[in-house]
DNA sequence: GAGTGGTCTAGACCACGAG
DNA sequence: TCGTGGTCTAGACCACTCA
């Protein structure tokens, strides 16, 4: 038996993919909604919040909810964000040493100096990838890590979580949604870590791509 | 101002890792640990979610939450899942014919017989991951498409989403549970469509690990 | 100030698990 | 049968946006 806030979002889904509700559109305010469907208001919101997680709508604050633009999606390609037009980039440099985690990611001992690149991504005024990106300040920092000749190996660990409060406010998502959080660690042929990152992409419009090149004979590793 | 529910979510975190609440205890009941934070038990169930969404904890109907095993997660290494130790797998074969976005993915006219294969892995009594695998009849199934010779290529697109009620019956988890879901196609040197794949993963207990070794010198091959 | 979504309350009823 | 979590209700109050 399916429950009320997934038969509603159903029902939403149908009429956004129907073109019936068009791109751009605002939707009813959530109170009109639920006395049109006959349930409460949080169950309202419960299955608006399905649909907002699927990228289909977008909540905003004091404003209303919008039919999203479809297919806007931000594709991260193991490694960089693919360019994009009307993307800007916000980049913020910091000082720190090597603490906790941090030190562990980079194979470096603790209170290593590091420097630590903030980028914030927007597209046109929407906000869409935030990414911290640590470099040992003994390391050439100023090029590309990934142009940098001698880079032998990227790693990149991708999990889903909630986005944090930071997050959702710099990225303008609400946090009760999830994000794609990356953690990419870059070393050289010679096993130290050049680069590590902490990318995270808001859920419903993000997407991560990996290409796997594979060579004739694949030896057995095991794992 | 942090909300009512962070604060409490907050709070157990650092009570199961200090340890304060081992790994397997069960928490009180909702309404008890509601009325140890004098709050609604929405509010309750609202910070429990939080904590679900990390894996701190499991939610198991009709008889607790629990705390989990820390680290127990699933690895899904660009291309298959690590093997380990107490882990079942379930193959289900379907014979289906191409249709709409399946087409599309292995690149075959529709009504192209395809072989589905439906992984289900369990670690233990737990579900730990559902595969659907599909093979254009005409190549030759039984083999592990991965290890066949003339595999040239393997993309694989990694996102998140709330996991279906299907999915969530499967895997035995929340369908308020985030998910990672991985679409995999691998290609052979001639550019067909040796194999597609749809994984699911639970957000809670996986990760994803891509590897990527770069040759000495990087072709500018533009996105 | 009017209207919107965000958070929270204090219940009700149902479905599941174990004795 | 009993205690558990899952779903839903009908409100209240606050924060944000815009006129």
């Amino acid at each position: 038996m399916p429950s009320l806030r997934h038969t509603i979002a159903d029902d939403l889904r149908t009429q956004i993919i129907t073109g019936h509700l068009k791109a751009g559109a605002r939707l009813p305010s959530e109170p009109v909604l639920a006395a049109q469907y006959k349930v409460s208001t949080p169950t309202l919101r419960n299955a608006l919040a399905l649909l907002q997680a699927e990228g289909l709508i977008e909540k905003i604050h004091g404003k209303g909810n919008f039919v999203r633009h479809p297919l806007r999606r931000l594709t991260y390609t193991g490694g960089r964000l693919t360019p994009d037009t009307d993307l800007h980039v916000t980049i913020r440099t910091t000082n720190l040493r090597a603490r906790g985690d941090l030190g562990v990611l980079l194979k470096v001992p603790s209170c290593t100096p590091l420097t630590e690149f903030l980028y914030l991504t927007h597209q046109g005024v929407t906000p869409h990838s935030l990414a911290r990106v640590y470099v040992p300040r003994d390391l050439a920092p100023p090029e590309l890590p990934w142009a940098r000749p001698g880079l032998a190996e990227t790693q990149e660990t991708v999990t889903t979580r909630l986005a944090t409060p930071e997050e959702a406010s710099a990225l303008r998502i609400s946090s009760t949604l999830a994000v794609l959080a990356i953690t990419r660690v870059s070393s050289d042929t010679a096993g130290r870590v050049v680069e590590a990152a902490r990318l995270v992409l808001p859920g419903d419009r993000a997407n991560a791509l990996f290409i796997t090149h594979h060579t004739t004979v694949e030896r057995g590793t095991e794992g």
